[in-house]
DNA sequence: TTCTACAGACCGACCGGTCGGTTTCTATAA
DNA sequence: TTATAGAAACCGACCGGTCGGTCTGTAGAA
């Protein structure tokens, strides 16, 4: 085995473990101990790898970032109507929930973590603004194609991804009641039906 | 003074410094000694009053929890239709994200813990399930006076609840952004208008 | 006097991180 | 092909410090 693939062994077994160990006991509640034990290293390794239980904790949430990211560009781009779009990234909900629900406990972590260390909130809010723009271009577009009312793009991204992380974050604490896969679709026919049964068109 | 009143006074400090506490830097950070020093109350008056570090946040869930459910009783009890109502219902959010700007870290902070811990989990999930049945008996009357079309109840008090959620949180994370006071009476609007620019109505 | 509310020294467990030493790989020259 | 030197990966005992919780006392209310 060459020392490049056991470095890459160790390191992943490491960024597992954590992943576990962080998802199902929080971050503080983690030792380093903890992760070396489930990952069968020894903590001369992890700090040879990592240079804070910190650090594995930031490697994760940027690989997390890269992949919704990645995600998220893949639903949106397609040439299609705007509604249709919307449908699609709607349908990114359910995945989420479904694909990583054992991740998404990890999310509030990130989002915990993120409100008191500086560092970790620039790392959460930036890629996070990128989104939010994202869907109010997008909106735009619907706008500008005819398909969407002429509403506040920016007001109407806020909304929809709020939505999208109410649904995620309802379906994590409670899998059973509010986890349903289509979720996201039915919110999304909502805001574009309308839920009213007729004109309430004054401001 | 009074035993009793020496009571109450020492109770309430800690709780008001262990919200403080764990507010700003969270439960498994805070220590014991931490509340202690910031209340002016010595570890055996703590340990008098409470049974544990988690006795006191349990107080402070149930306290919030409380607090919530006499405010949506109130917003949601009017005597109105059914759509203003719900906008009453919106503007809760501006409310909650303003004068309790503090307090929402621990909401979050809630949250984590009900995905560890059984017994915080129900002490959540129980109120937030009636605070859901409310938001769909609501619906189900709008569908009935014919204010609403006839939706799905649960499927639409879930879809409101989350972007409530959603809402909230991002103005607790990022309030600079996505703060709009507003934000709550906007996303309501939008589901009562729809978005799109007319009929989709095939499902 | 008796009891409640409080005070604060103390305890064992545990934690993140360090460090001196060992093993395993790899490049190079004989 | 083999010998060797150095680098990289890894090991785990150990350290200073912190934490939640206990326990023995004491001052003032009842």
């Amino acid at each position: 085995m060459t020392n490049q693939e056991r470095r890459d062994g160790t390191r992943s077994r490491i960024l597992a473990s954590a992943r576990e160990r962080f998802t199902s006991g929080g971050f503080d509640a983690t030792s380093v101990a903890d992760i070396c034990a489930t990952s069968g290293v020894s903590k001369g390794a992890f700090y040879h790898h990592f240079p804070s239980k910190q650090a594995v904790f930031v490697a994760l949430l940027e690989r997390w970032i890269a992949e919704l990211d990645e995600s998220v560009r893949s639903a949106a781009a397609r040439d299609e109507p705007v509604p249709r779009r919307l449908e699609n990234l709607a349908g990114l909900v359910g995945q989420v929930s479904e694909l990583g629900s054992g991740q998404i406990p990890m999310f509030l972590e990130f989002w915990r973590q993120a409100a008191k260390d500086p560092d970790i909130w620039r790392l959460t809010v930036d890629p996070y603004r990128r989104f939010r723009e994202a869907f109010a271009a997008l909106i735009q577009d619907g706008i500008e194609e005819g398909t969407l009312r002429p509403v506040d793009p920016d007001a109407a991204a806020l909304v929809l991804v709020s939505t999208g992380i109410g649904l995620v974050l309802q379906g994590a604490l409670n899998p059973a009641e509010a986890g349903r896969p289509d979720a996201g679709e039915q919110a999304v026919r909502m805001l574009l039906d309308g839920l009213a049964k007729e004109a309430s068109d004054e401001s």
